[in-house]
RNA sequence: GUGAGCGUAGCUCAGUGGUAGAGCAUCGGGCUGUGGACCCGAGGGUCGUGGGUUCAAAUCCCAUCGCUCACCCCA
């Protein structure tokens, strides 16, 4: 018989994380605990949606982000009211009924009246609706009811003056102002998670908190766009923000010295560091001005995206990796030069700080980030082997947001590491995790009533209180075949219980790395298993 | 949204118009309480899907879906 596929796949840009590769997975997560936790950071644990006016105010309305590439839906749950919005907009007129010919038949009025009488009903209801709050008492949905209350009667009253056409018209404009009408908050998978970690701190008035508030947090994001490698529809962060007072250099400096100790404990290797500074406001504005200016006299020698980008965002013509640009590019002003004051003052005190932490950076003119809140600092890391998205890290400082979001005067700085591609670097320089590791694998022999399997049970449970991995096969098996099964699922000792074992009160056990067997009873087989000798070979065969 | 490449067994792939294959993996046997190596055997496919051309299509043509990489954009 043909084993079934099932027709579900996962959907277009998702994907499992599959043992061994969870295992990894794991170790990059708890080791971000680890390592964060040293530095006095504590987790928060937040939504994995929000209103999507959080992410329009923060990362930015105009941004593709926002614009076109996040999960959006509508919140409700007026069941009701939606079962006539549902009517309205799939209404079809009704077949031409016999009577006088022209404008003023009684057949029209037959064709559309039932169509009035649903939005009649339509309008009852979203009123009530609205004056309960069931819907959102914005002004936008009070126009929109009023509108179509008043849209409604003319219709009603008036069908037989107007063509067949002309009541088609109206039809349509009553389902536009239908369609229009928000029935609940707009809501939005996350695509980062500053903005949530921000309305948090707002919200919990955290400013309140004694010194910095230094968080992090991992978890999935979402952006709708086409998967390549290391980019995904759901994928996975880790980062950190530090907010409060000050918006010393230090801080920068400590967060991305923890940055890289934590790239550093896991392991991986040929990691660059760019810094870059972005200035505050007010001297960015001045510079993308100038860049602007410099940008539009070297148009023609631009491609089609530049040129647009002069317009749309300048600062991202930096980012261009077009071969024939390049040298364009290199003569553009640089915002170093531009820089205001206090803006190269903290730039210069950052890099002073690094130095003072023995942190190797290089300084990228043309790293600019690409939403709207950040300021003065940024930075990113990128490491070989990932194709085209080569950063696993970007971060800065974002000393507006909090008031941009309704907060108090308040200074931040964070990151975000893009797991999966640090996984997928993690994995290019060799240092993902091997298979998962069976300590002792129980080959018992038997029936499952026999003293024997009793034992088995009682054994491994002994075993696995003592922190051992242990395999136990739950129907009987042949001798050959459960040492076959040992071996094939890596264990490092088979465990023998059989009926000889049972009399004897002593139990075989099997290094199966070089088949050295040994006699020992219960207590003797604890001890042994425990000893710091085993200890070691055991860690050494995990290394391996 | 745009472009390119690729869809044959669980995996990696061969098969350029004439009976759908290999290696690995899985399962069974050789071998009744001793694994790996070896030997023998088995299962597993509407060749992504639909249409067209042809006596004949995995192979040629068209469409469609999917995957991958890149662009756009950017944590």
């Amino acid at each position: 018989m043909k084993q079934q596929r099932s027709q579900f796949r996962a959907i277009r840009g998702v994907r499992d994380i599959l043992p061994p590769q969870s295992a990894l997975w794991n170790r990059v997560e708890q080791t971000a605990h680890d390592v964060f936790a040293t530095y006095n950071f504590q987790e928060i644990r937040l939504p994995i949606f929000e209103q999507t006016e959080l992410f329009a105010r923060s990362v930015g309305a105009d941004t593709d982000i926002v614009s076109k590439e996040m999960y959006t839906f509508e919140d409700y749950d007026t069941s009701e009211l939606l079962e006539y919005r549902n009517a309205i907009l799939t209404w079809q007129e009704l077949p031409e009924v016999s009577g006088p010919a022209g404008p003023l038949g009684v057949g029209a009025v037959a064709m559309f009246q039932p169509f009035g009488e649903l939005v009649y009903k339509f309008c009852l209801l979203g009123r009530e609706a609205f004056d309960t709050g069931q819907i959102p008492r914005t002004p936008e949905n009070d126009s929109l009811l009023k509108g179509l209350i008043g849209e409604r009667e003319i219709f009603l009253v008036s069908i037989q003056s107007r063509t067949i056409e002309e009541n088609r018209q109206m039809v349509g404009n009553l389902k536009d102002r239908v369609r229009q009408l928000r029935f609940g908050d707009s809501l939005s998978l996350r695509p980062e998670a500053t903005a949530s970690v921000v309305r948090a701190y707002i919200e919990h008035s955290m400013h309140t908190l004694p010194g910095d508030v230094k968080l992090y947090y991992m978890g999935p994001m979402f952006r709708r766009e086409r998967p390549q490698k290391g980019r995904y529809r759901q994928f996975y962060q880790i980062g950190a923000e530090v907010l409060g007072q000050s918006d010393s250099p230090a801080i920068d400096a400590e967060v991305i010295e923890m940055l890289m100790a934590y790239l550093d404990r896991l392991g991986l290797k040929g990691a660059t560091l760019y810094v870059n500074s972005i200035g505050c406001k007010e001297c960015r504005a001045a510079y993308v001005a100038k860049l602007r200016e410099e940008l539009l006299k070297v148009k023609d020698q631009l491609g089609a995206d530049s040129q647009r980008r002069i317009e749309t965002n300048p600062l991202r013509v930096l980012d261009s990796k077009l071969e024939h640009e390049q040298a364009i590019i290199e003569r553009l002003p640089r915002i170093s030069d531009h820089l205001c004051a206090a803006c190269r003052e903290h730039f210069a005190e950052l890099q002073a700080q690094l130095k003072l932490r023995s942190i190797e950076y290089k300084i990228n003119w043309r790293l600019v980030r690409g939403l709207d809140y950040y300021t003065r600092t940024t930075f990113e890391i990128t490491a070989p082997g990932l194709g085209a998205q080569n950063a696993i890290c970007g971060g800065g400082r974002y000393d507006g947001l909090v008031e941009l979001l309704g907060g108090p005067p308040t200074k931040g700085i964070g990151f975000a590491i893009g797991t999966d591609r640090l996984v997928l670097a993690l994995q290019e320089a060799g240092k993902g995790e091997g298979a998962s590791h069976i300590d002792v694998f129980v080959a018992w022999l038997g029936r499952a009533e026999s003293p024997v399997y009793a034992a088995a049970v009682k054994l491994a449970r002994q075993l696995r209180e003592e922190g051992f991995v242990v395999e136990l096969p739950p129907e009987e098996m042949k001798l050959k075949k459960s040492l076959g099964l040992a071996d094939k699922l890596g264990a490092r000792y088979a465990l023998i219980i059989g009926d000889d074992e049972i009399a004897s009160g002593s139990f075989v056990l099997k290094r199966l790395a070089d088949s050295e067997q040994r006699k020992l009873s219960e207590s003797e087989l604890l001890n042994y298993l425990k000893s710091d000798e085993n200890r070691k070979v055991a860690a050494a065969q995990r290394q391996s």
